[in-house]
DNA sequence: TATGAATGAGCCTTCATTCAT
DNA sequence: TATGAATGAAGGCTCATTCAT
């Protein structure tokens, strides 16, 4: 699956194609760092093309969230299935993939996103199909890694999910290395949480 | 919390405080539900008055945004106070405390508020001072639970702050029950985390 | 019915109301002279003020038309009533009700306005009440002049009413006192073709 | 119409002529139907054709609301001279046009047309020579009618257009066949408003 | 030559803030 | 002092027109 996001669409011309990814790159990048609500104009400025291309691409705001945060998905997949394919530790893999969606900032901040929108991204097919896709392997990294006796047995996916989505939303600390160690400091401290050892009772 | 909140003011007419209490109720509430970037029309209807008459108030929406800010630290603090005198398990203490800085939504999310106003915000005297006997209360409650043999040796105060502004910024999940249960399994996982049973280097 | 347009609202403060009334103008003027798609910025300027407060009292463009329209009907209504009590020769009192209709430009051409707008205008109360007495004057006219027999028998109030909404659709042929004269002329044959002389067999 | 509409220029090649008549063809549609400010790819999209082979022919909007205006004139001249050859009765001949240019929508609402463009298609040499011959033939028709006894004699060929343009202006009443009926009632009425019989000073 | 992608100007609308009542 | 009206800057989106493929 490298890659063609457009189903039955002619396929697009070969600079269309380049602007569309442009894009899609600065947007990602936008969002992450003002939210989902910067201007227009700046994404367009930042692709190096018009507001009109964008536009063209796509019809509004809300589309071109969907194909962010599905181009995000895409992309995590793929490094799910690698992650899954080269670690044997399981419970090393699972916080490798941890890592990995903090990366991409999956999570970004959906800012002022209505909760109608946010469904409808959630629901559309190709999203929740490679979502699907992401969790099925994360599920089977945690059974694996609770037979091994690594991961406590009470949680589920949902816990991990949870966490990643909580982790991948907090705003950068102005993109100091300060920043990224902090970072990793947290979801050293959850995986622990995630951990055989761990002696507390989840609730529910 | 023995009141009033502007320095160097002469004390508000009733009628005028009430006012501005109602504000700041409804402008947490509204900044809670839609971000800090609702319209200040909504908030003064919201409060029963006027923009004109929340604008008397609060010069800029940032003014309104450090206001509330500060209103939840008083609160926390208040909060903060009693569990240190009356919780003598330490780490329990902790937790507590992070219970109540969800419950208060307390790093409710900063929609659109700059990093400059964010800075500017955190800066202001009032709010370090309260923020900072916050601090205080849970650093000792830490090193208590650390000498306990409670919590492990190797975090520190900033780890339990960024775990706590961590999970305040969660969107409140559609308010379910459900949604609480999540809530709270969430922090049992990071409490887990900070556990001294926990086998985890931290990095940094 | 002097002119209250709002129903149920608390009534406007005087300045609000001369702006009320100032847009209302500019609007009727610009939407005869180019049509109901000239750009709300120059309708604010016309009427002299900024276009925040044309919004403020008109949500939307189709608010504004809808607003303009009635009010052609309102004062229409007035000048029916004074005719039809001073004018004693039915048929007379006919061609003038049809002149003043001309001279609002009653029908103005609506631009750029859907249907599904179109019939929400024509459906709402004020305006198909206001309307409905207007027609009801214009019937009671015409069944007279046919008694009299000044005008012919086979023609309905239908028939008036399109004649009216054709002609007051005309662009106004650049507004020379020929294109006056060329708008008498085609209401004085219109008038002729109503008339009890005719010899003429309608279809239908 | 024997074809080259275009003068000086060497024929078009079989399919750029297809083109050019599709197009045309579509933009009469879509004018009538929405006004001439439908978008210019929607025109194009309903042609069969890219915006770009549209531009290529009417190199902008202006020229191809001139064409279809053109177009419209060449099939009523047409129109115009077998009804001049055929009917004996000058009148009924008059009624006939009448209905023919309704039929044509002659006159379509030329929404957002500047008055500057609409003189500047009104004065076009080729425009001005078939709108010339049509009025030839109806001026012819007219005094005829008139010596015949069966038309007024104050009237000139200049209300018989406005009449005319008039009519055709009626944006198509929801395409029923009660749409149909109103129209001809209006264009009898007019008639009647035209004869010899009429008792109506004109004024002018 | 035909196509449809890209551009950007222009209009629409919202809303923070100011100010008359 | 409280209110809500007025202002205008800013961002959204559309579409006429140009231009690369």
């Amino acid at each position: 699956m490298q890659g063609s996001h457009d189903v039955r669409q002619p396929p697009l011309r070969a600079d269309a194609r380049r602007n569309r990814e442009q894009i899609i790159e600065a947007a990602r990048e936008l969002f992450i760092r003002f939210g989902t609500d910067v201007p227009m104009e700046d994404i367009a400025k930042a692709a190096g093309v018009g507001v009109g291309t964008l536009y063209r691409r796509f019809p509004d705001r809300d589309e071109l969230i969907k194909a962010v945060s599905l181009d995000n998905f895409v992309r995590l997949l793929e490094i799910a299935r690698r992650i899954e394919r080269d670690e044997t530790d399981a419970a090393e893999a699972l916080s490798k993939l941890l890592h990995s969606s903090l990366e991409l900032r999956l999570g970004m901040t959906l800012t002022g996103v209505s909760a109608r929108t946010y469904e409808a991204i959630q629901r559309s097919l190709e999203h929740s199909s490679h979502r699907g896709e992401v969790l099925a392997i994360a599920t089977r990294l945690l059974h694996r890694a609770q037979q091994d006796g690594t991961l406590r047995k009470d949680i589920e996916i949902g816990d991990v999910v949870l966490a990643l989505v909580l982790v991948s939303r907090l705003i950068p600390p102005s993109d100091s290395d300060l920043g990224e160690m902090v970072f990793q400091r947290l979801v050293a401290m959850m995986m622990d949480g995630l951990r055989a050892t761990a002696k507390g009772e989840l609730p529910g």
